[in-house]
RNA sequence: GGCCCCGUCGUCUAGCCCGGUCAGGACACAGGCCUUUCAAGCCUGUAACACGGGUUCAAAUCCCGUCGGGGUCGCCA
């Protein structure tokens, strides 16, 4: 039985390249018909911890990465919170001390730091000399009388090698003379990462430890302790990190301004920002953030575009094959196919898959989509009517495929600003209504449309075409004036699917207020 | 600095293990067509085996070296 885990820090946030983590894991464990477990990692934090949490757990939902065992779900092995299972980490603690696999050491933290600055000075690798190191009660005693607290550290072995076979990278050796005597346990009592991390593993039973490749070099110590405890080890598999944009070195949430200096990148996030600027949410990078999974639900991509792009993250198939339902995934993942160098994020792919996602979504699931965002700008009212929903309907046809994410339904702002209430883009009056003659074609222009039977797009654009024949002008010379009086903006959809939608009066009254501008 | 990992178009990658297709696909980019704007669509194009040595009739592929990038060396996870 697979048996994967995935162990978040509740740091507030679902960083993009730990979702690529998470999915890999859970992909090859519902490959193998597995169990996947959440483990949530808070050795170190003591409040606050279901608040830092939720993100993370509601992003990894969203995109579909359900957890068998883990928070909200419970499981045989519960808690799965570190921090509420500290007596089966004290318990590994004694086990090795017994077995004289760990000792108390009662150096202070500044005779260390001594030491390792020392072994610096000198060129030579830093090898703790064990000073302090308790091996009696009676050294203990006298340590103790000096005033020192004892922690715990691993009494790792100084000679030979380890070899690690791991799944994506292959055979990998280790000196042992290269690791330290890693504290375990702190003067309190409480536990550290390493020791946890390997305990929990063995109690949750986990055959398969996938985690991101900068666990690698920990790697030693854990298999240390595991073999030490006498557990069975896990198969190890490390991935490649996520790298920056045009980069290899790892992405990070910190570095975003330095990230924006990337064309791509840089458009991608105007885009979300402007959206959620009309939403009324933080735009500052610190919280909206595309290095952060939640930023690609707010701004309306779809999980189901965001998986198939992480899955190619370091993944593939084979030569030529991108699109993948989530069931295709399952059925074809496997770590032979994940690649060893890192990979770098890049948004733009991500949106190219978003745009391909996004047109096979049919009419109906696609108003649902794209309705919360108008209720919450305010442009409709709460349970949209049917009327509603038709306009709605009408517009997302019109528009097709401009409309890539669901926040972008916020572009079409003219189709529920009530006539005399629509904003003119200064770019539209200057460069379409400021012209010599605009004004009295827009005139003999409505007069046409005011009798236009029925107002529907074939028929609008019928007439439109008779009109131009009869002023003898070209088309470009009356329809961008059109759409600059009709919507305020230079761009948009097919001008007569747009007028079709307005209907003929709100036409009417808003080529009347936009003669105030034209010439 | 020690140790470990990695290195195919700008990016994601196929090919590498089992040497032999103009090194294939996708995103991006450029040009063209279409066009009422935008978006899309269609056509075309630019673009890579990090470098240097071997081995071989033949090397992205095997061997050695160099260079470059990254990770890690915590009483963080």
């Amino acid at each position: 039985m697979v048996r994967t885990r995935f162990a978040p820090s509740p740091t507030g946030y679902l960083h993009i390249g730990g979702v690529r983590t998470a999915l890999f894991n859970w992909l090859f464990t519902r490959r193998h018909g597995g169990q996947f477990i959440l483990r949530i990692d808070d050795t170190d934090q003591q409040r606050h911890v279901e608040e830092a949490l939720r993100p993370i757990l509601d992003g990894l939902r969203w995109l579909g990465v359900e957890w068998d065992e883990g928070p909200d779900v419970g499981g045989p092995y519960a808690p799965y919170y570190q921090s509420q299972r500290l007596e089966f980490y004290q318990k590994a603690v004694q086990r090795l001390l017994e077995v004289g696999a760990a000792y108390r050491d009662y150096a202070r933290p500044e005779e260390i730091q001594a030491e390792r600055e020392a072994a610096q000075r000198e060129k030579r690798p830093f090898v703790y000399s064990r000073r302090w190191m308790a091996e009696t009660a009676e050294d203990a005693r006298r340590f103790e009388s000096q005033g020192r607290q004892a922690v715990v550290r691993l009494k790792m072995p100084r000679e030979g090698t380890l070899v690690i076979d791991d799944l994506i990278r292959g055979r990998v050796e280790f000196d042992w003379s290269q690791e330290q005597d890693h504290v375990i346990q702190r003067a309190d009592g409480t536990c550290l990462y390493h020791l946890a991390s390997v305990v929990d593993d063995y109690e949750f039973r986990i055959t398969h430890v996938i985690r991101a490749e900068e666990h690698l070099s920990n790697t030693p110590r854990q298999v240390f302790i595991a073999q030490a405890l006498g557990y069975p080890l896990p198969q190890y598999a490390h991935l490649p990190f996520v790298a920056e944009p045009g980069s290899r070195v790892k992405l990070s949430k910190r570095k975003l301004d330095k990230y924006l200096k990337n064309k791509e990148f840089a458009e991608r996030v105007e885009h979300g920002r402007r959206i959620a600027a009309r939403l009324g949410l933080a735009t500052e990078l610190e919280v909206f953030n595309p290095v952060v999974v939640d930023f690609y639900r707010q701004v309306g991509y779809l999980p189901e575009a965001i998986v198939n792009y992480l899955a190619l993250l370091g993944w593939s198939l084979d030569d030529k094959t991108e699109m993948f339902t989530r069931e295709e995934l399952i059925r074809h993942f496997s770590l032979e196919g994940v690649n060893k160098a890192p990979a770098s994020f890049d948004p733009q792919k991500l949106w190219a898959f978003q745009d391909r996602y996004m047109r096979a979504v049919p009419m109906e699931k696609k108003i649902e989509l794209v309705l919360p965002y108008l209720e919450k700008v305010g442009w409709v009212s709460a349970p949209a009517s049917a009327a509603v929903r038709q306009k709605v309907a009408q517009i997302l046809q019109a528009a097709g495929d401009r409309i890539k994410t669901a926040g972008d339904i916020l572009d079409y702002g003219y189709f529920f600003t009530p006539d005399d209430r629509l904003e003119y883009e200064p770019g539209a009056i200057e460069k379409r209504l400021r012209a010599p003659g605009v004004a009295d074609r827009l005139r003999r222009f409505a007069q046409q449309l005011a009798q236009v039977e029925p107002f529907e797009p074939a028929m609008l654009e019928r007439m439109m075409h008779d009109f131009v024949m009869a002023e003898g002008i070209k088309l470009g010379d009356i329809i961008h004036a059109v759409r600059a009086a009709v919507t305020g903006t230079t761009v948009g959809l097919g001008m007569f699917d747009a007028l079709a939608i307005l209907g003929r009066e709100s036409c009417l009254a808003r080529i009347e207020r936009a003669l105030q501008y034209a010439v």
